[in-house]
DNA sequence: ATGGTCGAGTATCGA
């Protein structure tokens, strides 16, 4: 089973590309992030034309998360759980897909250290943490995929110092992160590549990706059972290559 | 040393 995730910065822009993308890769779960698309306006015909169920959290223009599978999509929740304050976003979705809890998220961007946006994250990702507590068991198979917005180490960074006292290394975001591992996932990813310099994300501007000016911020979270089962991971560095490329590039776990 | 681009929508804001 090949469980991916991709940040697509506006799936009406890159419906061509995420298309390309499933013929080529054939991952069984796709989760996507930034669709900037309502509910009424995701295109569910295209994806099943493709083979693929969706399930789609969007209010149009900003953010939308959302999930496609080829090996079935229960239990659909939009958002936080009850009992949790709901988000002001759409940033979330969860479904279960071929035996695995799947999550979609959108973590905020921060902005900056002193922005009000940068409370909110550190709100978001604690309310996240307590929606798995009520609504996960890290003893069976979950995976919170998506653009965390955050490098979980320096190396993580094409160049660390540029990162002092910015949003995606600060320490209160990366204790936010580890509190997400005490529950129980791991970084799929770094199971299987321990090499720095390998980013999912690069600024569109002054020829970062050539550059290879990065930061690996889009991660796949993994309990103990399911990242046992992982035998292969990738970022797809193609697809920030050609025509309109997303600013992420995807990435992919297959487990057994 | 700084900024350099996209995508939202159509003036700027967000990343």
């Amino acid at each position: 089973m090949r469980i991916a995730t991709w940040n697509v910065n506006s799936l009406k822009a890159r419906l061509p590309r995420v298309e390309e993308w499933l013929d080529y890769a054939k991952p069984d779960v796709l989760c996507m992030q930034e669709t900037k698309l309502s509910d009424a306006t995701f295109p569910t015909m295209a994806f099943s034309a493709l083979g693929y169920e969706s399930a789609h959290h969007g209010s149009g223009q900003w953010n939308g998360v959302a999930i496609l599978s080829k090996v079935g999509i229960d239990d659909v929740v939009d958002g936080f759980c009850e009992g949790i304050e709901a988000d002001q976003d759409t940033r979330l979705i969860s479904a279960t897909c071929g035996g695995v809890r799947i999550s979609s998220v959108y973590v905020p961007n921060g902005r900056s250290l002193d922005d009000p946006h940068y409370q909110y994250k550190l709100s978001w990702f604690d309310r996240l943490r307590s929606h798995l507590d009520t609504t996960c068991d890290p003893d069976t198979p979950v995976a919170v995929c998506g653009d965390f917005n955050v490098a979980p180490e320096d190396r993580d960074v094409w160049d660390p110092k540029r990162f002092r006292n910015t949003t995606h290394t600060s320490q209160a975001e990366r204790d936010a992160l580890q509190r997400l591992e005490d529950w129980g996932l791991q970084d799929a990813f770094r199971a299987i590549h321990q090499e720095d310099r390998l980013y999912t994300y690069w600024d569109y501007r002054a020829g970062d990706f050539h550059m290879h000016r990065g930061m690996r911020i889009d991660l796949i979270l993994a309990t103990k059972p399911l990242v046992e089962r992982v035998t292969y991971a990738l970022v797809d560095r193609f697809a920030r290559k050609g025509k309109q490329p997303s600013d992420h590039a995807p990435l992919f776990v297959d487990v057994q």
